[in-house]
DNA sequence: CATGAATGAGAATTCATTCAT
DNA sequence: GATGAATGAATTCTCATTCAT
């Protein structure tokens, strides 16, 4: 058992697990898990610590024996998911496929993120990244660590002839990640309408429409 | 047409008029101007309606005179601006020119408004986008708007043959003004700088860079 | 009219008088005065904020309308407090009074405080003249103050020929105001009980008494 | 006998006892000397149990083995270390010398404790006097009594001769232990600098001079 | 004895909004 | 219209104390 995902298989497995070490990382991740569902509901201004402690099921002053401050939640809520998520994005682009399969995949990874936890892309995509305002470069930063990896395989596609040369990577960036960005803001903000049961193939086929213009571009070809 | 300015002139035209109506704009316009400053200094739950009276030079009670209650305040940042922007968008839209052409306008248009008002498209990136949440459909709405005017700059060139036809437009939204947004937001959060001076080419070279990849995309062609 | 100073003197002279600058001075006025009868109930820790609202009369927040929080209330009533006393003393050691009639007047006034303020005298006693830990060297300088008029009076008194020159001031100003405040502060923790009606005798007598011990000393002198 | 002490030394002496009474004994007088460095650093209400705990160097639930709660801990600082104190005292003034030797001696023994135990010294003169208020009449009692010791010396004094017969004791007591008071206040508050290595000096200088005063008054003598 | 996680009452402070002038 | 004093609900954060292990 590793804690720190504790959550998905806490009380399970064998009887009485370790009762002391894992109730404390249980309890740290479910208020991180409750963060994230009230934020999603009523945004980090909207959230009371209050309703974060109910719905985390444990004391309010608990909370603060865990975090110093509600801002501190709400980074925590980002660093240990954003690295997480990096770290997938890195060894994806690590890999050995084509700059062509590496954005797909990636693009995959982020919508699909949606479907599988909407309310902590909710949160990422609504209180997270918009609220850099508050929060120190660090955070900034990890973001950044993002482009880097996009940039990455866009410098590694135009070494490798795949992508033209003449293309600045931050634009790259911007267009391709900035498209995947809004792609799930509307998808958080419920302007695009899936229908029940078709998320799966939604997702897949808006991961290769956004690469397939990334690459090619909107323009018709002539002849 | 100036948009951004479309509100304040209305009944200012002669001068030293009774006072009355005038000065009404004019304290209604300068309660505006004055919170596109301290939300764009604070963001929105940061700022106090009396940072805004302050600003505005005025008596904060006063506020309450001309806005039913901070939100509205927000609200009406968001609408007043935003229409006049979306009407230089749909002037564009309806112009003759070509898809091509009519993009990188908007490109321009959208990377320099950063470069004129900083305050209000922070305003617009970092709060209002993300308080959709609270917001009515309304608002929801009139960002569609943009969406539409692009999709149909879209339609219409792929009904010239000018742009693919295999591209849904909303897809192709997402990709040309998720680019912008990401550009405007990387010029937002300070990650882009650019040296003093330079701002205006900057942004042309920007918006012709962004329309470049979104039409001809970044895949290497084969001759 | 000039709004923005139409409080002080707006429709005033006399009758209904001066309503407005008159309130916004009383409400100041009655929150010190207050804050000073609940500092000495229970302690500057042991009163709450709403108590002193409570007391004062008027709406929670208000408080904080006129003082930045709980401590600077406390600081206040010393400083409006102090100094007025202070005034007084300063004007005694300034007059042609010998020595001793001075020291008398000081002691005569310390001591009477407490029959005329005695919730103020607590306060100042209990609340303010040990928690100096936080306050500004502000504080300790104006209690400085104060012992820089006694030891006026002893060096004039020492160049006079009516004191001792072998004695330091400092040394004197020790014994002459410790003396004074113990007695007060044994007044105040009810170690010194006066029969009722007997007050004022009392605190003659006990000016007095410490006056003659400070300067004659409680040795039995040789014949 | 050496108060201050009595207690922590009683089941001690056979090296590595059951590890049981010595232990106890031991954790309880860490706390209280712990609890005396927290409450003089910040004072009463400032100080948290876990900052007790931890200057101890043990749990914080464990305080609560040792005492019922903060309150306590305070009285018991002040009752242990009292006691100890008032025991000094006492033997002095049941000594066989003469008052103004009497004097002298806790005089200085008052002075000198600020030399040896600042931190002891600043809590009973800035919290422990202050917050009588709380506190039970026995603790007022217990500092009653050290008045009582001084006013015997007094008495005696008058019945030998030594003293004049026409002071009221009660107001010699507030001259004498006063002037102490002030004199230690002023060293707590840091008003009086002694150069670094002349404190001893200093001390017994002050003791002397106070006595000086308090016998033989400021006032110049005719010759 | 020892630990420190857990509890929750309590208090300070903020600030949008109202309202008398 | 204009002012800013007045209101008080709402919320964060603290910390003494308890308790399961």
């Amino acid at each position: 058992m590793t804690p720190g995902r504790a959550v998905s298989t806490a009380t399970t497995d064998r009887s009485e697990p370790r009762e002391n070490g894992a109730e404390r990382v249980d309890k740290r991740a479910r208020i991180l898990e409750a963060a994230i569902h009230v934020f999603a509901r009523h945004g980090y201004h909207g959230a009371r610590v209050s309703d974060i402690a109910r719905e985390a099921g444990i004391a309010y002053g608990l909370v603060y024996h865990y975090f110093r401050n509600k801002e501190e939640i709400l980074a925590s809520v980002f660093e240990e998911r954003w690295s997480g998520f990096l770290g997938v994005v890195e060894t994806i682009v690590a890999g050995p496929s084509t700059s062509h399969e590496k954005l797909e995949a990636i693009a995959a990874i982020i919508l699909n993120a949606f479907r599988v936890r909407p309310d902590w892309v909710k949160v990422l995509v609504l209180e997270i990244q918009r609220s850099s305002r508050f929060s120190d470069p660090e955070r900034i930063r990890a973001v950044g660590r993002l482009f880097e990896q996009v940039a990455r395989i866009v410098r590694a596609g135009q070494e490798a002839g795949e992508l033209r040369r003449d293309v600045d990577p931050q634009v790259a960036c911007f267009v391709f990640l900035g498209a995947l960005d809004l792609a799930i803001t509307s998808l958080v903000l419920g302007l695009t309408k899936i229908d029940g049961g078709q998320e799966i193939e939604y997702h897949a086929r808006a991961a290769r429409n956004v690469v397939d213009v990334f690459l090619r571009g909107v323009e018709a070809r002539q002849a």
